[in-house]
DNA sequence: GTCGATTCCATTGACGCCCATAATTTCCCA
DNA sequence: TGGGAAATTATGGGCGTCAATGGAATCGAC
């Protein structure tokens, strides 16, 4: 598997460790690249975090401007200046600074969630309030598409 | 890892000296470089700094201008005519130009924001600020993608 | 000699690295 | 198919090293 799927929560020691889940640390290894890459996320009260692929996709939405213009330095501001690599010990476990923990909230125990690409760590109760919230949102487009698919057929649109 | 990313704050001792963050000593230390190469910003309160990396975009930047053009000359005055290479000591530290300081508002603390190929160094407060602005401005364009993603995918156009 | 600058040690707190243990999970073979 | 052995995971803790910082000592110039 080379994509970080399901969520699983664990607890933070007393030195503020975790580990990461090792479903999470193969994917990790298959991608190459040591320690893990990690920012606030932009939207939400969680941290986005991954390997090469992560950081290959900031680069790549930073190097549409070009250089020195005012948009880059403040993408690059932005998104690089508020990325960290951290080390991952022997055991597979890092620890998360005080900016991170404090954007999502983190004290004592983080939900980590995959997303395909990447991975989020969430305050567990937090992701589950967001996991409803979308959860429902996913219900109603779900709807939506299928009457869409309907109208469409029905028209004879073809793709 | 070779590329400059996230803010550390540290403080400037009573001589001036203050030491660059170890993970950025690290990404000089790659790129070969004695010394710190810096510069002020040329439309921020900041400080521009790096290696061999930055000076070779630099080199890039101007000579894309045409020789004895009017820009070539001003932006080599304002670059290469403001740049300082400072000594980093058996410890890692700098001292900062009077003119360096002045120009980012600097007293007795600074953060250091790593933007990928080089980074910046500003006045922590100031830099709090413009981080703010700059992560505004993220998120919108983030919005803005979203959005013009959907209204393709609605209108049923094919790549 | 005096002042400034640069090089060289000293401290302290954090962090990286190592090993230990317990609870699973996986695997293998009867 | 069940049951146990082996490997893996999550977690706890000890200890040495390094980073950040402060201050002393050395050097140079005037």
């Amino acid at each position: 598997m080379n994509r970080f799927v399901s969520n699983i929560t664990l607890r933070l020691d007393s030195k503020g460790r975790v580990s990461i889940p090792a479903s999470f640390r193969t994917v990790l290894g298959r991608d190459g690249f040591e320690g893990l890459y990690c920012y606030p996320a932009l939207d939400r009260p969680a941290i986005d975090a991954g390997g090469n692929a992560l950081m290959l996709e900031i680069e790549a939405l930073i190097e549409r401007f070009t250089p020195f213009s005012e948009e880059r330095e403040q993408f690059a501001l932005a998104l690089y200046g508020t990325s960290e690599t951290l080390k991952v010990d022997g055991e597979g476990r890092v620890v998360l600074s005080d900016t991170l923990k404090r954007h999502a909230g983190i004290t004592d125990a983080v939900t980590f969630v995959g997303l395909g690409h990447k991975f989020q760590i969430w305050e567990p109760g937090r992701f589950h309030n967001e996991l409803a919230e979308a959860t429902q949102k996913v219900r109603a487009l779900k709807v939506e598409l299928s009457s869409q698919v309907a109208a469409r057929t029905a028209s004879g649109a073809r793709e």
